[in-house]
DNA sequence: CTGAAAGCGCTTACAG
DNA sequence: CTGAAAGCGCTTACAG
């Protein structure tokens, strides 16, 4: 292995000169410089990233904590991790995994052995003890996703507000009156307080009534399975229903599947639109789906960069909402059927909202 | 920090002892094991990694290589790297995600950092410039799929050959006499040499014959769209068929929408088997697919410790193939309408293979 | 069974 | 602008 001591003799310099040039961090002059890189190069010299992190108290790597057990891995997750790595790689650090509990242990004792700057949490909770760790341990870190209180801690999210609304907007646009939420199951307390759940409910909550629409909220884990049931429930308890926006991506892909089962067409029948979904994954259903596209690539990459600075000591990036943007697919269109009369007669009922 | 030091003034012992006894070194008396132990709990002691990786020159980090810009990261892909990371952690490993290009050069800056003990390569081609870059440098790594060129090389796979012939089998079995592969797209020199589309399809040659059957093999780009293109020309090429086993994961989605559009009842008329594919995509096509599953858990556990034996000196883990089991769905059963008389007249030709 | 000491390959005050 | 030296927190011959 060549060491910055074998550049240093070769270039006759002291292995500080070495380090300096290398790190930028005290000048050299042109003749030093030039003499070190040579040598450099005619060595093939590499800094040892090891070394340079036991000296430095900084590792150059941080982890991706996900809640293995507790969340499918699913297309949307990936997206995140795979451009939280691409960012990781582009800023010169490295980017672990690492399958964590929900309950923070894990982490306690994988940070004990300070081999990460700090950390990118995943799939966050409203109260989430991983932030608690974090916190008590001092480890940099940012969020993607949101605990509920936010109050100086790093994060990037989904813009559910405005996704539900674009969302709504468009079926609404489009003269759908009768407009269902498809939720996540709430009894399941792990869920009940998981963000994407929780925001957008409450924002079609709000949302909804300012269009003159009625709520209807259904439960569903995030399974095809249950999605495929949700939409017998669907259809029995609320059959004028003429669009269904749904949160979690596995049900979403079953709630087609289980629609065209019951034989209803879609979009003709039934309008289906996800909230929070990958393309790949929209390709995968007959018809394609249209859905409101997880801004996964974007959250992953400033979630990372997020993270980086508050390393690097720049100024800290401000918390960051992205929207789901709406991406065609033919499972959306103007309904064809006859209107209920109720939602027809609010048509002109819609709050103006400039 | 609590470092080395402390706990061992606290224990009145040396560091050495205290670093014996840690990694089992050396033999340690119960009394001063006893003291040492305590005194690492009052202090609540951690090992520091960047350290120990320096003085030991083993970083206890491995890096997954994955070429990220050639191959879609789906869910089979995800299936490894979940199942790496765990199998990683269970061993005191840590897995960093080093999305790379199929080259090599990125390969070569990363190892150069010394930051991991060896490599996991995912996405293997037949002849792969990573493992000639892992070799020159002398770093231990383990495949996820195989070279052409194999002597001494660790690796898992897809054990092709069974996977094919549990297929047929299955299909034949069933009276299936018209069994039709969709490959890849060998025209593309990314994927002429990928060993799942060479593999399965010199199983699907040597196997069919045996049982009787005429080859039949058409190429595919590895999306839905070109699953869904494909199915159109296999209507108007081989409207004889009765059953396709298709090897790419998204083409066999796109199969399934294209028969459908195409009028074509799954399975009545025809029969989908993807020959390598994830449980929960299977779910997403209506009818569900029936498929043969693809062995990611165990492949990325079997890889990640093949790889985690050599470093530790272990007894090599021999090459291990393991086949994608049939995993049962609605999308694969008798055919129902009149059996061509070629293939009806070879009834019984299948060659003994006991 | 235990310890003193060298060393892993860097970074970083400190001095000049 | 450059260098000598201490130090990061461990592991590991070597000696006893």
């Amino acid at each position: 292995m060549v060491t910055m001591r074998d550049v240093a003799d070769r270039a006759g310099v002291s292995i500080a000169t070495v380090s300096f040039l290398l790190n930028d961090t005290k000048p050299v002059t042109a003749a030093t410089r030039a003499r070190v890189e040579q040598a450099m190069a005619e060595l093939g010299y590499r800094r040892n990233a090891v070394a340079r992190a036991l000296a430095s108290r900084r590792t150059h790597i941080i982890a991706m904590a996900y809640p293995a057990l507790d969340h499918k891995f699913g297309f949307s997750a990936t997206e995140f991790l795979t451009s939280a790595a691409n960012a990781a790689r582009e800023r010169d650090y490295h980017l672990v995994l690492w399958p964590v509990g929900n309950d923070g242990t894990e982490l306690t004792e994988l940070l004990g052995q300070g081999l990460v700057d700090g950390v990118v949490l995943m799939e966050v909770q409203l109260d989430d003890p991983r932030v608690t760790v974090l916190q008590e341990l001092a480890t940099p870190f940012a969020m993607i996703g949101r605990t509920s209180a936010l109050e100086g801690l790093s994060h990037v999210d989904i813009d559910f507000d405005q996704t539900v609304e674009d969302a709504v907007a468009h079926l609404h646009g489009l003269g759908h009156r009768r407009i269902v939420l498809v939720s996540g199951n709430l009894t399941d307390p792990l869920f009940s307080t998981y963000g994407p759940y929780v925001r957008s409910e409450a924002a079609y909550r709000r949302i909804a009534p300012e269009y003159g629409l009625e709520t209807v909220v259904m439960e569903c884990s995030g399974s095809t399975q249950a999605g495929q049931e949700a939409m017998a429930r669907l259809i029995h308890n609320h059959p004028d229903t003429t669009a269904v926006m749904i949160v979690n991506e596995f049900a979403a892909l079953g709630s087609v599947a289980g629609l065209s089962r019951l034989g209803r067409r879609i979009p003709d029948d039934i309008s289906v639109l996800p909230l929070l979904m990958a393309p790949e994954m929209a390709a995968l259903t007959n018809p394609e789906l249209t859905i409101m596209r997880t801004p996964g690539p974007e959250l992953g990459q400033l979630g990372t960069e997020a993270l980086i600075r508050q390393l690097e000591g720049a100024d800290p990036l401000p918390p960051q909402l992205v929207p789901a943007k709406l991406y065609p697919g033919a499972t959306v269109a103007a309904p064809t059927g006859p209107q209920p009369k109720a939602a027809a007669g609010r048509r002109g009922a819609r709050k103006s909202r400039s």
